[in-house]
DNA sequence: TCAATCCATACCTTCTATTTATGTATCAAC
DNA sequence: GTTGATACATAAATAGAAGGTATGGATTGA
């Protein structure tokens, strides 16, 4: 026996003759006899009476009919479902992001993505550059959005954009009014910075010792909202994403100070695991993370 | 997609690898490779990740295995089930006869037929010709054991064996003792038959006819036990199968009188339905019953 | 660096499923 | 009865899918 012999009895089954299967199946009748008489061979057990106006089952092929509208079943299951997942019309998306990209790229991006594809499930993990990567190497997403470096070896990645950090402080403090301004000077004034593991925190301190600086960091803070509001104190200086300060400068609760040798920018990079390809939703998103919105 | 990429599909899931399914199924790896390759560009979607040491399933594979394990389970259920039925490791068999053949025929067949069949579940219906020849219409046995006549186009069969009805009576009666007597003789005592529709019944009006003669019915009695018993009361007369008063006779309990110018002989006939094929249990049965015992 | 392992590709072969052509049986209508 | 329609069976030829061999490239581990 032979899922195609099943194939053929089925459409014989449900027809009521050899030539009606036949025709549903877009074959000749005497290829139908034939399967039929061989799969009756194989399994040594006639399945069809004929009688004059068609055929029958047996006893023995009313057993395999209901196996047979079982199997088939099964298989346009299969194949419906594949075809729903591959053309994203089921499914799931898990990205990862560090807090920069989760809170300013990502939200415009997701709203693209569900406006065609709204059966597909999607979370977003908002965390930061190693924690990113770990979810990837475990495969709790399959996606991840970074900031700066990471392991470029250990990752498929896209560049997705250049982020600037400026240097900026409160309109309150010392520096603010100066009109040129060196890298040095700022190394009298505390230095706020992402915790440890932050892309941000990472470009910074690699910026600085380029420069022959050592970065003096007077606070680590996990999040940025809260390094934003530290720095009404008026003491302390951060490097920040331009994506970031763009309205405080604009409404002049945050002052960008003018340091002209030192420039500090990163890369903004989307990551994948090596090796393994890309479900359709992950994908698409991919996809569209390059298109420009 | 097509149930045979399936099976590749499956066996290289379940492997590990493509080469390790390919052994597995016993064909080339190159056979696999493109089967695969196929199935993959059918479903437009992809199934392995080719990792250096074999290739493991993406999320889409994941999906399509758990429908290939269920399917071919299945097709192994059906293959093993239908081949039980074939085998009469399974199944059933539904008998319908007449009273005589039901009480002194069947019996040993039935006891040959379950020794070697033992998971066969059988079921046996004592009715007369009639209700035999109606069960076979209607499909609720697939064999019938009557005697005499029946509607001989209506039906295949086979002749299972000739027997004479013997003219019998109480010892008491008084034709017991004589010792020439003709069938006329028997018209002036009441006559003992079984119901309308017997075969028994039939085949003693025919042969009463075919002598010119007329049955004296006195009586129309369900049960041939029940028959015996009456014609202890020294009055009546029956004509029954030689198999059913053997004992009897040979007891001295009943007498067969010394009819000289009737002999009256029915065949017993094994019947089913025309045009259609007997399942596996039938046909052994069928077999047996004219197979010497 | 070399052998081993695994997947991919190219080209050729085999065998199965299919077609076309034709035959036979049954049934219904005239 | 004869005829036409319908349905299954058979035979021979053919197309196409599945399989094989040979070979190459990549990765790994000794």
């Amino acid at each position: 026996m032979n899922l195609h012999h099943l194939k053929v009895f089925l459409a014989v089954a449900e027809a009521g003759s050899i030539s009606a299967g036949a025709e549903r199946l877009h074959i000749s009748q005497p290829a139908v006899t034939r399967e039929i008489r061989d799969l009756e061979a194989s399994l040594d057990l006639r399945l069809f009476d004929r009688q004059p106006r068609g055929v029958r089952l047996t006893e023995g092929g009313l057993r395999l009919h209901d196996y047979a509208r079982r199997i088939f079943a099964l298989e346009r299951a299969a194949e419906r479902d594949l075809r729903d997942f591959a053309q994203l019309e089921q499914g799931e998306l898990h990205l990862g992001a560090s807090a920069t990209l989760g809170a300013y790229l990502l939200p415009p991006l997701l709203t693209r993505f569900r406006a065609p594809h709204p059966q597909i499930f999607v979370s977003l993990e908002v965390s930061n550059t190693d924690v990113v990567t770990r979810q990837l190497d475990e495969g709790r997403i399959s996606l991840g959005f970074v900031e700066g470096s990471f392991a470029q070896a250990d990752y498929a990645h896209r560049l997705l954009a250049r982020d600037a950090l400026l240097p900026v402080a409160s309109p309150l403090h010392p520096l603010a009014r100066a009109e040129r301004l060196e890298a040095s000077d700022l190394q009298a004034y505390p230095l706020y910075m992402r915790e440890p593991g932050s892309g941000a925190r990472a470009s910074i301190e690699q910026a600085y010792r380029d420069n022959g600086l050592e970065p003096q960091a007077g606070m680590a803070i996990g999040s940025t909202e809260a390094l934003k509001r530290l720095l009404a104190d008026g003491q302390g200086i951060a490097w920040l994403s331009q994506r970031v300060v763009e309205r405080e400068l604009a409404s002049g609760e945050l002052q960008r100070l003018a340091v002209q040798d030192l420039q500090i920018e990163r890369e903004l990079h989307v990551l994948w695991r090596l090796g393994t390809s890309l479900s359709p939703a992950p994908a698409a998103f991919l996809q569209l993370s390059q298109t420009p919105g």
